[in-house]
DNA sequence: AACGGTTTTACAAAGACTTGACATAACTTT
DNA sequence: AAAGTTATGTCAAGTCTTTGTAAAACCGTT
């Protein structure tokens, strides 16, 4: 699957790098203004930003504050003709992945989003709308931390990677709590029951099925 | 101060073009297989690192991979007699931050490697607003020195060379300690303390995040 | 001895995890 | 279908672990 990018750009002659620099193994979609974006980027959220910051109506630091709003994590590379320091920081602090001066070269342009791309699914993987981010222990659905602890970190990334499929009561207690496990309690009841009622919070549903006598189940929908 | 670039490069023909690229502006040493490289690299990391991937003792992905283990950040331009996308996609994946197919302009040379020493410097000494100067072991934000002693400089180091992602109490002794770490104490958590303290002096707030039974993490903006 | 840096000790506080009792739901047997 | 059996849900209490913090001890230098 080819990585979505969306172009947030205003000059045809830059646009028309991108498109070159891009046609084959991404898919680009270039917005002239970040209203134009924002329509598009409700409807569906691409894989890479890149976002120059000198624009029309608004300008890219306040894209870039409203992305975060929505989405902390999506990479957004920033593009700036002012190479000096003050938009790096000013960009960097409002949430901005990288930062590439004009000019730049095609290559230093795909080598930028190539890094984001894998820097964004290093330890990030999604399954089911929820994004599990290893590097920082947490899970998110829709964007939104569900807080959770780390057993309940554990034992939900367990379950989602083994989405649609049953996983044992003793699956789960060698993966979460470790070939120690001591006898019989509620303990991993219990935190299935907070996973539930958190996940719940976000997404209006639970989502974990029991399988009676045998143990849990990711629901896909 | 002259930039100090290394090349790792075997072919004699190739060497002194480099040599004649760089005479006068930088300081330039020349290494004939990775073994060598390896022996000076522990000794002085350089500014820029130009790596030829034909090599005769391993090849310049394994040399790649060994300097990203120890320095994520530092430039390396890969170079290659092959030209085609594969060797290119193969060393950005491996960390590599740019790119030469051989041959190459003198002109291209020095633009690429000058590029690479400004985006270094952009984005290596200034890790989140922080700069890091390693050669007299401190550490600015905002240039303003935090005053750091040596081990709250190798801690805060750490955790900003990984920035984002939460580095593990067991990880965070050995790279600050060393290997011979003896039994549990709250050292580090001491160490974290007054760099928060200090960080906070300076920035307003302390950036480092505990993430419960794993370790800390230095929180992106 | 004084000093800065580092480690340890000790305690408090916060947070996460576990447990047991009981209710409820699901299966089985009669 | 009713009763019995077993597994799971739930709640609140209680325990255990981890971390924060302050103060004291340690240690090599000056």
């Amino acid at each position: 699957m080819k990585p979505l990018i969306y172009v947030v750009e205003d000059d045809e002659g830059i646009c028309e790098v991108y498109e070159g620099a891009f046609e084959g193994s991404y898919e680009t979609r270039i917005f002239e203004n970040g209203a134009d974006f924002f329509a598009e980027f409700e409807l569906k959220r691409p894989d890479v930003i890149i976002l120059d910051i000198m624009l029309p109506d608004m300008d890219g630091y306040t894209i870039l504050s409203k992305i975060r709003e929505v989405d902390e994590r999506l990479p957004v590379i920033i593009v700036s003709a002012k190479s000096d320091e003050i938009s790096f920081v000013k960009g960097l602090n409002r949430g901005a992945d990288d930062y590439m001066a004009k000019p730049f070269s095609v290559l230093e342009l795909i080598a930028r989003v190539n890094t984001n791309l894998r820097r964004a699914n290093l330890f990030v993987s999604s399954v089911e709308g929820f994004s599990i981010d290893s590097n920082v222990y947490k899970i998110y659905y829709d964007g939104v931390d569900l807080g959770l602890t780390l057993k309940e970190f554990k034992l939900l990334k367990l379950l989602l990677s083994k989405a649609g499929v049953t996983v044992e009561r003793e699956a789960i207690f060698r993966d979460v709590w470790g070939e120690s496990f001591m006898g019989e309690t509620r303990t991993v009841d219990m935190h299935v029951a907070s996973l539930r009622e958190k996940i719940k919070a976000v997404k209006g549903k639970g989502s974990i099925v029991t399988v009676r006598s045998i143990g849990y189940r990711f629901e896909t929908e």
